[in-house]
DNA sequence: TCTTATTTTAAACAATTTTTCAAAAAAAAA
DNA sequence: TTTTTTTTTGAAAAATTGTTTAAAATAAGA
């Protein structure tokens, strides 16, 4: 069941964003090489056979439709672009440089990874060109179900209105049932990375999911357990 | 309900529309080769049996009407041209080259699809020269029927009448019924490729989308649900 | 070709929903 | 009991979507 990493070149002028985006992919197990500029970048990944490169659009010098488009020349490792709300996104969007996707900043870290691992899969795919069974995106606890792709949520087969937020945290805690996040975790996985705001809006949503789910089922409510001192888990057993 | 893959020819001396169509086919589950320049491209569908070819019409060297003409010397192979606006349209149009369809530059990713499951439907069909039962192409809900052969959309057995951009969004939505789409993926998908516009392009036209299904059915209307945050989907079920 | 009608896009504003933060109340631990 | 942490509550601020309107682009007809 283990596959051979991945690895990726994040490009990024800004040390915090590699830095985070860096985080946040070795923990999924892909081996990072990091760049600061446009031509440091372009040239590594001339030298180096990636699986994915992550590139910023604004960079000091050759900016990242250039690194794009020079590495087109010669090959076509799959390309993230990150731009700025305003910034060509619609030029990158357009596939005018070779960019396979984009992501729009400020964004969630969760986000990236999500991407970043579609992208991957449908690269690979590309090279041993093999029928993937469409995999449903569905989690299914005895009480609660999440389906990704309508984004749609039931308890006890009952369909329940989230808020954004309260569906992504729902959802972040419903992938990794039985493991503890403390509010710092979720804020910084489920929140995008420029958000530093109060510990208890993390409180505030999960009152919320509770009360909405325990509207349905006291069951369900109960699956979001409290760990004092600790932070929050979604636990799978515990159910009547 | 698994079939074989068939094997498609992509032919464009642009690279970015070599890298488009590819994705697109690709996720289709078809397998694709490209081809940058006539001469090769002649070369490798002469060795290979191709389900079909996609073929620009302006190339380097020998352009897409030669290949066309020397490849059917020896083979029948279906041939999809590309045609920029002002181009030989209308000699590709008028059959003489042996081409099988032709599609205008720039289209829209979805339509190149469309187009080659239909002429590969149309070429299974005569190789096997029974009396096939000809697929109609409808998509059914409660309330909304869409016959994608008349390109006729109806509610409650009452025809209404759909703009392109209207009825394209209705039939992109309705074959992915449950799914959620960011109004980016429906600016990639359902837009030409060289489309890079405003986002709240889409909420335009599901605003009018939505008023023209209401005015014969609420429940109609209904279908298209807003996920908050997120994008537009068509739900199945939710109806009355 | 020129004119007219239709369709599409985009911007601005309104309406709605969501998110955040702060502070009091409640609960748990020490 | 005292302290710490969590829950609850409410309301302002922020973000998103709905609606309207006009300009731009496109297609159709004379």
């Amino acid at each position: 069941m283990e596959e051979k990493k991945s690895t990726i070149l994040v490009v990024d002028d800004e040390e915090r964003i590699r830095k985070l985006l860096t985080m946040y992919l070795e923990r999924e197990k892909y081996l990072i090489d990091e760049a600061a500029d446009g031509e440091t970048a372009l040239q590594m990944a001339l030298n180096k056979d990636y699986d994915l490169i992550i590139l910023d659009l604004m960079l000091p010098g050759m900016d990242g439709i250039e690194v794009c488009e020079k590495l087109r020349e010669s090959k076509a490792t799959p390309v993230i672009m990150l731009t700025a709300k305003g910034e060509e996104a619609n030029r990158v969007q357009g596939f005018e440089v070779g960019t396979d996707d984009y992501i729009v900043k400020p964004f969630s870290p969760r986000e990236v990874v999500l991407r970043v691992k579609a992208l991957l899969r449908r690269a690979s795919k590309t090279k041993f060109l093999e029928t993937e069974p469409t995999t449903k995106n569905v989690i299914v606890f005895p009480h609660l179900t999440i389906d990704h792709d309508a984004h749609r949520v039931k308890v006890d087969n009952h369909e329940v209105d989230l808020t954004p937020k309260e569906y992504d945290l729902l959802y972040y805690l419903a992938q990794n049932p039985d493991k503890v996040f403390s509010r710092e975790d979720l804020l910084k996985d489920v929140w995008n990375y420029e958000f530093f705001g109060d510990l208890r809006t993390v409180d505030t949503h999960v009152k919320r999911l509770r009360e909405k789910l325990n509207r349905v089922s006291e069951n369900a409510a109960k699956m979001i357990v409290t760990v004092w001192g600790v932070g929050y888990k979604i636990e799978a057993e515990n159910q009547a």
